[in-house]
DNA sequence: TAAATAGTGCCAGAATTTGGCACTATTTGA
DNA sequence: TCAAATAGTGCCAAATTCTGGCACTATTTA
């Protein structure tokens, strides 16, 4: 047993049970409990938040925001990066924004390049404005992480989306729509897509939107959306 | 010198000079020939892709795609990706949160863990609000990439920051003060700072701010900052 | 108050790393 | 063809670091 793998199993038994004691650890992993207090302390300063609480009860805890032991960065990530901070920046929200763009340009360098057109052809559909003062905001959900790698494909195979909706009210139903746009009116994100049944163009707000799947093998044309004089594209 | 810190130093400087022979890094980085050859196997092992060539004119050469994502950013890149999406994160404005998190993470885990300490302290120095809604934002001016720097060294050592400010009405002045915190108020960006000369704290507009300096060999003690109610830490 | 917990300092022995040396293999230039 | 320059390997003793054990302290909970 590799120092490396030592912590390595410490940090996946924390991530793991939530919350261990030392003792539990020095049996799991095999070593002793001055160890795993050496080993906890070098995972700290590797820059792991390992909370601890003494007394019955405690242990110790890894800050679940904290490090991950991988390495390399998915697409999904990276897109999730670029749009993050394309849509800042078309907010005018981002300070030393050179610096930024520059580390994003070189992540981009480093993807396939068919990725990156793909990626280009996602932000082409992203659309940013400011949202009307009398909206309320005070129930803003989380989006589901789940949606971006979804609405990626969606957008880019042009394919049908289903999903759940939640209205404002709280009732429930099912939608199958083509993505057209999405709009960023922070702290807002919409899917701006064409409703079949409806013949007409519908708004969903995106922290509302959840299990989405495609409808395989029926896809659509792009169709012309028009948004308000305050909206521009991302990019 | 540290095991992990003699292989970043490597792997720093092939990156930097393309070619080298074990010769010349064992030189540099204050090790045995002996010893450099071993780290240059482990580094393969890690993953890393390290062509050589044996003869006169030979040496070790890094391959360039061989690099993570990651590690072609600087650390100011890295700081400027991680202010930006912490920021709009804290504003509520990040969809896909977990994502750009997870890519974050793995780009931070690229950094030597000293970086990474320094990185966490400084984000603790940032608070987010919202802006009072009367305050005219149609001036906006783009800040300088150069204050990040400067910044961050100021708030890592506690240094005394003098840099020249223009206020609404356009006179210039040049300040000296103790920089304590980063205040975000979307759109604009403020540094929140003691000025020991009128004995208060002061705001100052970033977009205002430019040609910082630090004041060498003076530093200050940190200060309890109240913030407005609608004002949070970042993290 | 007692038990359970994290955390620290110290030391001797265990384990690993390091440098030095002798060696092999390959390439280049004279 | 040969000598010099280079990467790479095996081995060993010395240097260094890691580890476990122990005796502590501090804090929390039942």
């Amino acid at each position: 047993m590799n120092v490396r793998m030592r912590k390595d199993a410490i940090v996946r038994s924390l991530r793991r049970n939530g919350t261990s004691t030392v003792a539990q650890l020095s049996e799991e992993v095999g070593a002793s409990r001055r160890t795993i207090l050496r080993d906890i302390c070098s995972l700290r300063d590797e820059g792991f938040v390992i909370h601890s609480e003494t007394g019955r009860g405690g242990g110790l805890q890894l800050d679940p925001q904290s490090l991950q032991t991988t390495a390399r960065l998915s697409v999904a990530e990276v897109f999730a990066l670029l749009i993050s901070v394309a849509s800042m920046r078309a907010a005018g929200n981002l300070p030393f924004a050179g610096l930024a763009d520059r580390g994003l340009e070189k992540i981009e360098k480093a993807l396939p390049p068919d990725k990156v057109r793909d990626l280009r052809r996602f932000l082409d559909c992203l659309y940013i404005g400011t949202l009307a003062p009398q909206i309320d905001t005070s129930n803003v959900g989380k989006m589901d992480a789940e949606l971006l790698p979804a609405f990626e494909t969606a957008f880019l195979k042009r394919l049908y989306l289903r999903f759940a909706y939640q209205d404002a009210k709280g009732a429930t139903s099912t939608r199958c729509v083509e993505p057209q746009a999405m709009l960023i009116l922070p702290p807002l994100w919409y899917l701006v897509a064409w409703d079949p049944e409806r013949n007409d163009f519908r708004h969903f707000r995106m922290d509302r939107i959840s299990a989405p799947t495609f409808v395989e093998g029926k896809t659509f044309r792009r169709r012309h959306v028009h948004f308000d004089d305050n909206v521009r594209p991302v990019r």
